[in-house]
DNA sequence: TATTATGATTATAT
DNA sequence: ATATAATCATAATA
């Protein structure tokens, strides 16, 4: 009930002029009576037709004479508060700004993908950074990946020279220099434009700001659009060049060797520890991820199919065997006699299936074998072993396989978790760690 | 062209 | 985190 009055006071402020002016109006423009009305009309009208006519300067000159006409400023409050009141009640409907969740996605994306960051030595970083996330293709396909980068480049000038365009300085202060933002330029313009036309027609400060809101939600959603596209174009980009499903490539011939031979001479543990994972990418030129992949790979497929891998599981061993004998000198020894072993102690893997095939073992492992080795891995060279001896042991190949072969067998219990150090065996020498290779580490 | 081999990814469990 | 199992998508092969 208090408002009313003072509501009231400051309405009738407002209008105090207004009569006047219109009066006013009236006397500068026309006679009294009605035909001499008329005629002002006609001139008026006249006027506004041939107003393109008129020079700019004479157009200038009337827009200051009537700028400066004493009633101006109470007219234009008036106008203004008229126009505030209509303004007012439409405008709380979009008054909401929340942050845009959507485009915090798409900023964070582009941040992932070093296209939204620093530029980083020609992007490399972050093409090399995007390949190592994926789970990396090596060092190899440089081709393709220095394509892939220089695109990402491309895409990413592209980017910030666009957005620069669109960036908008938030509360510029008048110390700060801020770089000329296409943004802000035309922001300026249009305030200009509008403080211009704030003298011929009622525009409020208010209005303005208002304008200038409008204008920068508008430059908001053409940025927005922006980094949505160039998302896509990374994408696709990526789903075409990275995509390492795509472009998959079979390691080379010495690589798988390397892989298998440390499977195959492991094969009652064949985990890899972090280090000798590391160790085989780096003799296979490879990443440790690549590494990781092929041995769950290997394991997993080996032991659906052992039969499948019988024949390559021999060769192997059959290497291996050979290295390791000629290396201990005692090969004769180790291989000739019919004393497969190594299922005792190994155990854990396909010894549950065959037990009829290695049965007997136990005896051999005292003999001989440690004790002239040194670093060797005694637990590698005996399942070598075992594999060279299931194969010479004079069981057919035919009838050692269809034996063999037997997914279920192999593991009741489930694998090779539990694969034992050999008890038999005094210095367990900890194989798994070490490969037999000793680069730099 | 159909099939197999293979590296990578995903879902799930531990 | 890491392993397994299933699955995907392509490379290689018959």
């Amino acid at each position: 009930m208090d408002e009313q009055p003072r509501l009231m006071h400051s309405h009738g402020v407002g209008m105090a002029g207004h009569p006047g002016l219109a009066q006013h109006m009236q006397d500068g423009t026309a006679g009294t009576d009605g035909e001499g009305r008329k005629q002002d009309i006609g001139d008026i009208l006249q006027q506004i037709m041939t107003i393109t006519d008129q020079s700019l300067d004479e157009a200038q000159a009337r827009k200051h004479a009537l700028n400066c006409h004493r009633m101006k400023p109470a007219l234009f409050n008036v106008l203004c508060e008229i126009k505030e009141k209509t303004v007012l009640s439409i405008r709380g409907a979009q008054e909401e700004e929340p942050p845009d969740p959507q485009l915090m996605r798409l900023d964070n994306m582009l941040l992932a993908e070093g296209v939204a960051g620093p530029e980083k030595g020609g992007g490399s970083a972050a093409a090399a950074a995007a390949a190592a996330a994926t789970g990396g293709v090596g060092a190899d396909n440089s081709a393709e990946h220095s394509d892939y980068r220089a695109k990402l480049t491309q895409i990413r000038q592209i980017y910030h020279t666009e957005l620069e365009k669109y960036e908008q300085v938030l509360c510029p202060r008048p110390g700060k220099k801020h770089p000329a933002k296409a943004c802000n330029e035309f922001t300026t313009h249009v305030m200009n434009l509008l403080r211009e036309q704030s003298r011929t027609r009622p525009i409020s400060p208010k209005e303005i700001e208002r304008m200038v809101g409008i204008i920068h939600r508008k430059f908001s959603s053409i940025q927005m659009q922006l980094k949505q596209s160039t998302c896509e174009a990374v994408m696709i980009l990526r789903s075409r060049f990275l995509d390492a499903r795509r472009k998959r490539r079979n390691f080379n011939k010495q690589a798988t060797e390397i892989l298998n031979e440390y499977f195959y001479s492991h094969l009652s543990n064949p985990y890899p520890s972090e280090e000798a994972k590391e160790e085989l990418a780096k003799k296979c030129s490879i990443t440790v991820s690549q590494v990781s992949n092929w041995f769950g790979n290997k394991r997993i497929r080996y032991k659906k199919n052992i039969g499948k891998f019988q024949e390559e599981a021999n060769m192997y061993a059959a290497r291996t065997a050979v290295n390791a004998t000629s290396v201990s000198a005692h090969g004769s020894q180790a291989n000739s006699p019919s004393t497969p072993n190594s299922a005792g102690s190994a155990g854990s893997f396909n010894m549950s299936n065959s037990g009829d095939l290695f049965m007997s073992v136990q005896s051999l492992n005292g003999d001989s074998y440690q004790g002239g080795q040194v670093g060797a891995n005694i637990q590698s060279q005996v399942d070598t072993l075992r594999h060279v001896i299931s194969q010479t042991g004079g069981y057919s190949d035919s009838l050692a396989a269809s034996q063999m072969y037997s997914p279920q067998g192999i593991n009741t219990n489930g694998g090779w978790q539990d694969a034992p150090t050999p008890s038999s065996v005094t210095s367990p020498t900890e194989g798994p760690g070490s490969v037999h290779s000793d680069t730099s580490n």
